[in-house]
RNA sequence: AGUCCUGUAGUGUAAUGGUAGCACAAGAGAUUCUGACUCUCUUAGUCUAGGUUCGAGCCCUGGCAGGACUGCCA
């Protein structure tokens, strides 16, 4: 990119920039607004990235962005989820500062502003039941019926108000209306329910209340109090707007938020749906939200994913209203890159299988120095016990390999990875007929160097001493869903679910890697096995396992 | 009595009304002590029919297709 290129602005930062050049706003003012009822996943790092970039992008006018949990409805929401939103919103790289905030410790403005909407004649208490709020709604084709409360006075309406804040209802029994249009061709418009009774525990209010408002009323208004110029949410609010305008036209409000609507990520192969991890998680289908095969960011964090390259993945999103469904290996790429480059090296063999280096002794053992990482060198190097009786990847020997696969094979050379090239001289086989043991030579001199004239080696295997290295129990993680679209899974996961999503191995590791250390491997394509996260590991710290094959099997061998 | 939103390579996105670019994916090749990374090349696109205009992906009209909305959820 020139540096004369100006960065492309998606719709929403125009409209940003043009009312900031138009003085409409000195600044801007974005907002994160989570429903504390589940984990934060994937789907909402592209709005954290958003609105919280937006504030970084306009920082030098004082931009800033809210983090304010939604907490209107006590029968869904939990402190535990609290923090582990604000936990996942610093460790995807964003700070709210001061700005923490909480829709119920608005309640009171809420109530004020659903009091001045009774006094202006907007707003009426409705004692139907729920069913025939619903009945009288009308539907698609047909506009709804006015309530025969529609038309109660002023005081009348004031004084049932007071009664249902009182607790002199019961739930059901009595709710507030915006008083607008029944025939409205937008349902949301058709006189919607704005408070609610209900007689329930408060995670922060307690039981100080007991009529909670409903989303519509609440979030302009949240917006406006905290003078939020740009009030950025997904596709399924847009035709909430209307109604979003209305509230701030007919409250007593201290600013003009708008509401802009752009559309949600989509993944494929992954469930976004909090409903739907919900269930997981509560089926026992996974050990958490954490889970490393779950998509939440805690999730992803244990698998490995870098912060970095979840930033980045969502800057590549774009921001438009079509509503389309994204490949993961965009985000699998982004991953990719940024583990390739701060990922330490190490080896180990999920699938054992021995090789004797035939010429070497049984007491000899060379110590051989194998770099941290290809090309990094301030990453150091470590001192790896090459023996005579080794382990090496089943699947990286064939007793009848195919022309283009390139490892080991009877007569065939490769290189122990940082070590010596071996040539192999034999093998042996089981009475089931399955391979137990390879024999190979190996060539002296050739740690460092060039394979000698006439030496054909074209792969490096990695390998681990059966002497010095360690056995580890590993839990190897892939893919949770087994098809592209699990969303359209007609009941439950049963049919989704991969059934090789977690499996457990007895691996053979570097005896560099820490007791433990290994524990959790997510298997990745095209890059090798990664370590799954550990809660604290940082961004550098990542391990990456020397693999040999390629997912693609290029060689044209059996998957 | 329906209203509103959206259609650009396989996917995600760019293009003051003026040469349809980019990334991922896919394919071919080079390189390689990770069949990775990197590098080179290739394939492939404006939903449709009219209209306005010297000129339309962009503006207008009509089709077609997909989506949102009928919670006292958010």
């Amino acid at each position: 990119m020139s540096e004369t290129e100006t960065p492309k602005l998606d719709f929403i930062r125009q409209i940003i920039a043009d009312d900031l050049a138009s003085g409409k706003h000195e600044t801007t003012v974005t907002r994160f607004p989570p429903e504390p009822n589940g984990y934060l996943h994937i789907g909402h790092a592209k709005a954290i990235c958003l609105s919280f970039g937006i504030a970084e992008e306009h920082a030098a006018t004082g931009a800033r962005c809210h983090l304010r949990f939604d907490d209107t409805n006590p029968e869904k929401e939990e402190t535990e989820y609290v923090e582990s939103i604000k936990e996942d919103v610093h460790w995807l790289g964003f700070d709210w500062g001061e700005h923490l905030y909480f829709a119920s410790d608005y309640f009171s403005f809420f109530h004020d502003c659903a009091v001045a909407l009774i006094e202006k004649g907007l707003a009426y208490v409705d004692q139907q039941t729920p069913e025939q709020i619903r009945e009288t709604r009308g539907n698609l084709n047909v506009p709804g019926t006015e309530s025969p409360y529609r038309d109660r006075s002023v005081e009348e309406n004031l004084e049932l108000f007071a009664r249902m804040k009182a607790g002199e209802f019961k739930e059901g029994e009595a709710v507030l209306r915006a008083k607008i249009d029944m025939a409205s061709p937008n349902i949301v418009m058709r006189d919607p329910v704005i408070y609610r009774v209900m007689h329930a525990e408060h995670h922060n209010t307690g039981s100080d209340w007991c009529i909670y408002p409903m989303y519509d009323f609440a979030h302009p208004l949240e917006d406006a109090k905290e003078h939020v110029t740009h009030s950025l949410c997904t596709l399924e609010f847009e035709i909430h707007r209307p109604f979003y305008d209305w509230t701030i036209e007919h409250c007593p409000v201290p600013s003009q938020p708008r509401q802009i609507e752009f559309s949600r990520l989509n993944l494929n192969y992954t469930v976004m749906s909090k409903r739907k991890l919900l269930t997981l998680v509560k089926d026992g289908r996974v050990s958490g939200w954490d889970d490393p095969r779950m998509p939440t960011l805690s999730g992803l964090r244990r698998r490995g994913y870098p912060a970095a390259a979840i930033r980045s993945f969502c800057k590549g999103l774009g921001i438009t209203k079509y509503k389309g469904t994204t490949d993961i290996a965009l985000l699998e790429h982004e991953v990719r890159g940024y583990l390739n480059e701060v990922a330490a090296r190490r080896m180990a063999v999920l699938d054992p299988l021995k090789l004797v280096i035939t010429n070497f002794a049984e007491d000899q053992a060379d110590e051989v120095p194998i770099p941290n990482h290809p090309g990094k060198e301030e990453m150091g190097e470590r001192q790896v016990t090459l023996t005579r009786e080794l382990w090496i990847e089943r699947s990286d020997f064939m007793e009848d390999p195919p022309k283009k696969f390139f490892r080991l094979g009877p007569e065939r050379h490769v290189r122990l990875r940082g070590g010596y090239i071996v040539k192999c001289t034999g093998f042996e086989k089981g009475a089931d007929g399955e391979v137990t043991e390879v024999h190979c030579e190996y060539l002296p001199g050739t740690i460092g160097s060039n394979p000698p004239e006439g030496v054909k080696c074209k792969a490096a295997i990695h390998w681990v001493s059966a002497e010095h290295g360690r056995e580890a129990e590993v839990r190897l993680y892939d893919r949770l869903f087994s098809v592209e679209d699990p969303d359209a899974a007609e009941e439950g996961f049963a049919s989704v679910l991969n059934p090789d999503s977690l499996s457990t191995v007895t691996a053979q590791v570097e005896p560099s890697l820490a007791e433990g250390d290994p524990e959790e491997i997510f298997q990745f394509e095209r890059t090798g096995y990664f370590v799954a996260d550990r809660h604290d590991h940082q961004p550098g710290e990542r391990l990456a396992f020397n693999r040999t094959v390629a997912l693609r099997d290029s060689w044209g061998g059996k998957k």
